[in-house]
DNA sequence: TGATTTTGTTGACTCAGTCAACTAAATGCA
DNA sequence: TGCATTTAGTTGACTGAGTCAACAAAATCA
């Protein structure tokens, strides 16, 4: 695609996105704030204690139309402003607690603008569309510091993605063929079909809404914890997620009295192989295999507790 | 029903981009023209011979606003408006020579934007961002044209697509739990594990490279079929994919010797019902159940072949 | 110490955008 | 056919979002 074709492309999406977000935009119609306010709203109430002069900034809004807009907002009692102690000239915006109520209601409309767009998107979608954003948010804004991720415990649906993920992975890096859909599928199966949450637990690390990571517990009977599907979507590499996955099943496992945690993967996995050896696991074994097509290395490690 | 934590990244990513598009279009303050203005003049450039009341739609402007922009428009000699000869109400509107001019010098303006943009990032960067605008646009634009669906057999990762569809359809529809993603593991995970191509079949109906619905054909011995896990995500429903996903697994049945085809489905799934009835299935038992939490209402249909 | 910069406020203004009322042509309907 | 209703576009009258210049008070610089 050539320069011109891609700048084309860029600002024709940009035309669409201005369309879009003014249709968004025109949900704060029927409340008393305009657009301005609600962003001014907003930046106050997510950082509690700007400075007038910082919000100016950041929103690039006239330090005289701003200064406007916050005279009115205290008036309404929304906001509050105490002079810095730090330098006297500058004021620190508080919300006061009907503002923050307001706050809390701006944002709920603009939750549901949103949720009814994603309402008419397939499954699985919305995250597309999410995750397109992040990807554009991470090339276009310089401040841009990546969400942070979050470890959760799995509900519906993640069993599903895990399979997928997996697949799609080895599927693309490996060459590896549905024979390896068909084993993951069936101790992902298995998991959730004799699911014990004394002995055994699946997480799940998300980042902005989409899933990243996955890993799970299983009892193996006899003291042995299994664990398995360790997993971190390539879009999220590099970031420890990994090693808190496998921190958080150890931490699981000593406190559920297991004696021994073993797991079962292939040698060009290099990363993961790496986690396993500062968090302690020991290779027991090794052995050739062509279970899923393409020549591969299996590895038995095994980590006492 | 969307995730929370999905709706809160859209939204901050809207912030941004309002921020971002908000600076962009600073770059028409040194031209004569508004941003209102710039858009009306690229829409007039591009789709020559619009009329008033389509510009107004397209950009969400109001007629009364409008009608004033290109009175001016016109007496600066931009554009020139003649009755349409089908409708003497409707006004054709042209850019004249000037108007072009004009037009190309803000399209070469807005370019010079984007490009300075773009020359921020490394190589293959903006290839990664405009691939990201495309996503979105396909998803949140409502006049891009849905692309046609197909049907195909499944590949790597269908299988986790299935599962997850499936759950997640039925814990938000109906409050399912997790032994429902369990029971759909085990079955999905069999099916792969045991493939017979022979025998059996997995069929997906993809648009636009999204998977949109499934259904799979298994093998239950003694010449009969069972057909299961028919699922239409609901972006794709009223388009008669449920029907023909189900015509093929009976053309396949018939074609492969089957005498019987058989399935199971829960009765508050009338779509579902109506497509059985209609391509000849006949209920012969009912149970209700609280296999997966709520009380529902199991049914077996069978189609002889 | 005095010059300069920074934070925020106020006065005065403009013009983008809205709303209601209207004309003229087209369409629907009995 | 003729009368009521709808649609395309225009104009008058208005509002209020946003801008610009000037200013006070505090902080910083040199």
């Amino acid at each position: 695609m050539s320069d011109i074709a891609l700048i084309e492309t860029a600002r024709d999406f940009n035309r669409f996105y201005t369309n879009f977000l003014g249709l968004l935009n025109k949900a704060y119609l029927d409340s008393p704030y305009t657009l301005t306010d609600a962003r001014i709203l907003f930046e106050i109430g997510s950082h509690d204690g700007v400075s007038a002069t910082a919000l100016a900034g950041d929103l690039h809004l006239d330090p005289a139309y701003l200064s406007r807009i916050l005279k009115r907002f205290r008036t309404e009692g929304l906001i509050r402003t105490d002079p810095d102690p730090a330098d006297l000239r500058s004021q620190i915006i508080n919300v006061t607690d009907r503002g923050r109520e307001e706050f809390e209601e701006l944002g709920r409309r603009a939750n549901a603008q949103i949720a009814a767009r994603f309402d008419t998107l397939a499954s699985g979608e919305p995250e597309a569309a999410v995750s397109a954003m992040h990807t554009i948010r991470a090339l276009l804004d310089p401040t841009a510091k990546p969400a942070p991720a979050i470890i959760r415990a799995h509900r519906a649906g993640d069993i599903g993605w895990i399979i997928q993920s997996q697949s799609r992975f080895y599927t693309e890096e490996y060459g590896w063929d549905l024979r390896f859909e068909a084993l993951v599928a069936e101790v992902a199966g298995k998991f959730l079909a004799n699911f014990d949450p004394a002995l055994e637990y699946c997480w799940i690390a998300e980042r902005g809404g989409i899933n990243v990571g996955s890993v799970l517990v299983t009892n193996g009977g006899d003291g042995i914890a299994k664990l398995r599907l360790l997993y971190v979507d390539k879009s999220a590499r590099g970031l420890g997620l990994g090693k808190l996955l496998v921190d958080e099943c150890i931490r699981f496992c000593r406190q559920k009295g297991y004696s021994e945690l073993q797991l079962w993967t292939n040698d060009m996995l290099e990363t993961a192989r790496a986690i396993y050896v500062k968090t302690g696991f020991r290779l027991v074994s090794e052995e050739r295999h062509r279970m899923f097509g393409p020549e591969a290395n299996g590895q038995n490690w095994v980590l006492a507790l």
